[in-house]
DNA sequence: ATACTAATTGATAATAATTCTTGTTTAGCT
DNA sequence: AGCTAAACAAGAATTATTATCAATTAGTAT
């Protein structure tokens, strides 16, 4: 089954005009393995295993690959920086994914997301934020339908 | 109503055992000003303005002490390193506070939750994640219920 | 199979956000 | 006014990430 992802993989990497190298085959083999929700230095010591030569940046650089072809995703809101907010009453976001504008959204409905009982049992809530991600007005790509 | 806000800020520093110091009266008032949701960064250099010799460190400083007097919550995860996700189906995450570990969620319930119709004529909607965050099995502070 | 070319690699330097260290200053108490 | 722990400024250290660049290599054309 890893030999199909594989087979994909490489596939998906040529097709795109990308040359398939074997640091990359092993960084997203590593990426499989992990199981969880990896950091590129997680991965990076995983890899390092194999191919002790391997660099950092080539992890880094790969990863931005397979976000390119939509095989990985990256996890949460894309923030270089710590941000704050001033006012306490519940409310969630909508963060734009261009100039990184965040804006708040209140509204009763959002509040009443539930955790499944079932995942309850094991995590403890503290509290839940719902993010809306895309573009705001002034972002807003040119032909781009509003959905 | 400033006035009133600063008074209070004072009075809950004082009443932590922390001391109030112009610094930090600035940096609350600039929290203020800002209006949106700003970074360490922008907060410095507003202070700068009036306080030309405030360093980073002291902005720092003030805004854990913010956080902690409950006065300020930062926004979005505190994962310190990005993360990667390898399934491509919709789900919604639990991340804990204490270590920082993802656990996907699976609910179709979460995938329903709608913007608001009026944010939506300003906002392009690409996608939206629901995060619980709390405290994982291994992580749960000892005593504490689960709600 | 060989050669060519552009993509990729590894090493390293550069950024950027945040934290740590240290010696000096100061708020709040007595 | 004096004491003392907290807070300050300056700058070094850390950590995640990105950029630079010469040397290597995958994939294609020959």
């Amino acid at each position: 089954m890893v030999e199909r992802s594989v087979r994909n993989i490489t596939d998906r990497f040529r097709q795109s005009g990308r040359k398939v190298t074997p640091q990359r085959v092993a960084v997203f083999e590593a990426l499989c393995e992990g199981g969880g929700h990896p950091t590129v230095d997680q991965i990076y010591r995983e890899v390092r295993q194999r191919f002790p030569m391997i660099s950092l940046n080539t992890v880094y650089q790969t990863m931005e690959a397979l976000v390119d072809l939509k095989v990985v995703s990256p996890v949460g809101h894309s923030l270089e920086a710590a941000r704050y907010e001033t006012d306490p009453a519940p409310h969630h976001h909508t963060v734009c994914i261009a100039c990184k504008r965040i804006t708040d959204v209140f509204d009763a409905a959002l509040g009443r997301v539930k955790l499944p009982r079932a995942v309850k049992d094991r995590f403890q809530v503290v509290g839940h934020r719902v993010e809306f991600y895309g573009y705001c007005a002034d972002c807003r790509s040119p032909g781009a339908t509003n959905r």
